[in-house]
Order: structure tokens, then sequence, then C-alpha cells
DNA sequence: GTACAAGTTCAAGTGAGCTTGAAGTCAAGG
DNA sequence: CCTTGACTTCAAGCTCACTTGAACTTGTAC
């Protein structure tokens, strides 16, 4: 029979903190069930449930598109490869994206702002219609968050 | 001679709100002369400091870290390319790691993921000690920011 | 001279992704 | 019986990169 994990288990196991682990079921992202005594207790699938979280984190998702990712799969069941698969597909383009966007980068580093042509104004790097793979948090106008109010452009 | 610029001006010019202007300002990015009712006044080669504050954070550098670099080249002088070329030197294998992270991602997308063997304890695809290029905000100790207090491992 | 836009400062708010602290519950060990 | 430790909830705090609002001053247009 397949034991339960504690939280701290789960947390030790997957590296996500326990805090973390909670915050998680808040949002929907992952389930446990429970103990008489209020206690979760976590089945060991929800291990891939967590190390797909992490995973999509790294991608560059937000807890709210992998809450997304995840509701298309059983809750409880075991998901398959062709569960994971399929969800995943989405994202091969969206790593793309963001690869190009540095590779673009990388090239004006050498190129643009090498030759003095950062100017904003003209310069492809700061083009704002490319908005694939947003990097940090923070709402920033140029990153496109927004549909143009205050800055002007 | 040359012109110089209110902040309005500089914001639209740039792409970044006047607010941000003023925080990049506080945060010792970027530097404005006054005028005689406390207005600011920004010079032209301001912008390209602002395109390089831009372009570094679309990289994956805080504001913190683009502050150091900035320190590094004259505050009121043009800088040369020279300049430019030397303080982004640093960053060409940033992105390097950056882009190999998101390649190792994209192969664990078919294979990790796919095979089934994606249980963080053993999968190469959550090594913590590769750390480079975080992502999003917020303290993750997965993402390695801390030196495991809490997490356990 | 009087609007009105554009600028100023300062304090507080935002959103994401958590962490931390307080106060309480529950089970096991000595 | 009492302590210890692992767990619970809930509210509040934190970081980053800004934005927003209030209250006020300046510059420009008519």
């Amino acid at each position: 029979m397949a034991r339960l994990l504690t939280i701290s288990e789960t947390a030790r196991r997957s590296g996500v903190a326990a805090s973390a682990l909670r915050y998680y079921e808040e949002r929907g992202l992952i389930e446990a069930v429970r103990e008489g005594s209020g206690h979760r207790r976590y089945p060991r699938p929800v291990l891939r449930r967590i190390a797909f979280v992490v995973f999509a984190q790294r991608v560059g998702l937000s807890l709210e598109e992998i809450a997304a990712e995840l509701a298309k799969l059983p809750p409880h069941g075991v998901p398959t490869r062709r569960d994971w698969s399929r969800l995943s597909a989405t994202w091969s383009s969206r790593i793309d994206a963001r690869i190009a966007e540095l590779e673009r980068l990388k090239a004006g580093l050498t190129e643009c702002i090498g030759c003095g042509c950062l100017s904003l104004d003209r310069c492809k790097l700061s083009n704002p219609d490319d908005r694939a793979g947003r990097l940090g948090a923070g709402p920033r106008y140029w990153l496109g968050d927004r549909p143009a109010q205050g800055s002007g452009l």
C-alpha cells in the first residue's frame, strides 16, 4: 500500500518549503488528503505535480498559468506520459521565443550597443511588440503589460 | 548647443514612465540637472543610459546589478563604444547560461517529463546547483536564493 | 490675472510568490 | 502529567520594480 507523505517529508523530497506547499494548495495547484487530526497527507503522485510546478516556473509560467495547465489533467489519478507531453507541448514555443529574444539581445550586445545606435526610438532591440517571455516581476509599461497609459507610448 | 530634455520628453523618447525615471534616479541609475524651478532636465546621453538599463533588465539583471555596472562608467561624459562593450562583456556568459538552461528545460520537456522520471530527487532538471539566470520574483528556496534553512535541503 | 498643464516631494499601494509569527491542536515519549 | 515537536490556521510582512495619489509649486497661454 502506498504510504502517504507528511508535509515535511514532501517538502524535503521536493525541495519546496512547506509554507510554499500550503500556498500551492491554496492556489489550487496541488491537493492533500487530511488525517483525522487535520494534518495534510500527500499521495506520492503529488511529487510529480510539484516537480511540474517548479519546472514550469523555470520555463517562465506564472502560478496562475500553471494552475490552468494542471487543471487539464486528472486531479487524483496518476497522469500518463501522454498527459504530461500534451501539457508541455504549449511551452516549447514559449521557450523558443525566449531563447530567440536572448539571442537577439546577445547580438545587440556587440552590434547595437557597440555601434552606438542604441537609442530606443529606432533600435530593434527596444521593439515593444515583442512581448514574448517576460522576465522580471513588477509592472513595467515598456515590457508591454498594459495597453499604454501614462507612459505615452 | 545641446538641448536638455524635460522628464516627459525623456519618458516619451525612452518609453519609460516618468515615475520610473524618478525611481531610477533615486536608485542612482541616472542623473538629472535641475532648473532654477527644481524641475529635472536631462542631457541627451541619459537616453543611452536608460536604454542600457532597459536592455539589461531584459537580459535579467536586477536594478542593483545594473547600478553596479553603470557605476563603472563616467557619470556625465558620453560613454564610448569601448565603455559599453566592456560593460556588456559580463553579460554574454549570463545570457549563454540562461539559454543553456532553457535548452535543457526544452529537452526535459520531451525526455524527462515524458518518460516519467521527473521526481526531483534524482532528475537532472531539478539540479539546485544550477542557479544561473533566475526568472521570477520572490524568494524561493528551490531557486537557490538562500543557503538552505527551513527547506531541509 | 487666471487657468491649466507640467513639474515637484513624499507616503502609500500594487502584484507575484512566497515567508514569518502568533496562537492553538494533537500524538508520542518519558 | 507534561514537554516536545510536528502540524494547523490566519494575518501580516517581505522583495522588487514600480505606480498612484495628495498636496503643492512653476511655467505657459490666453
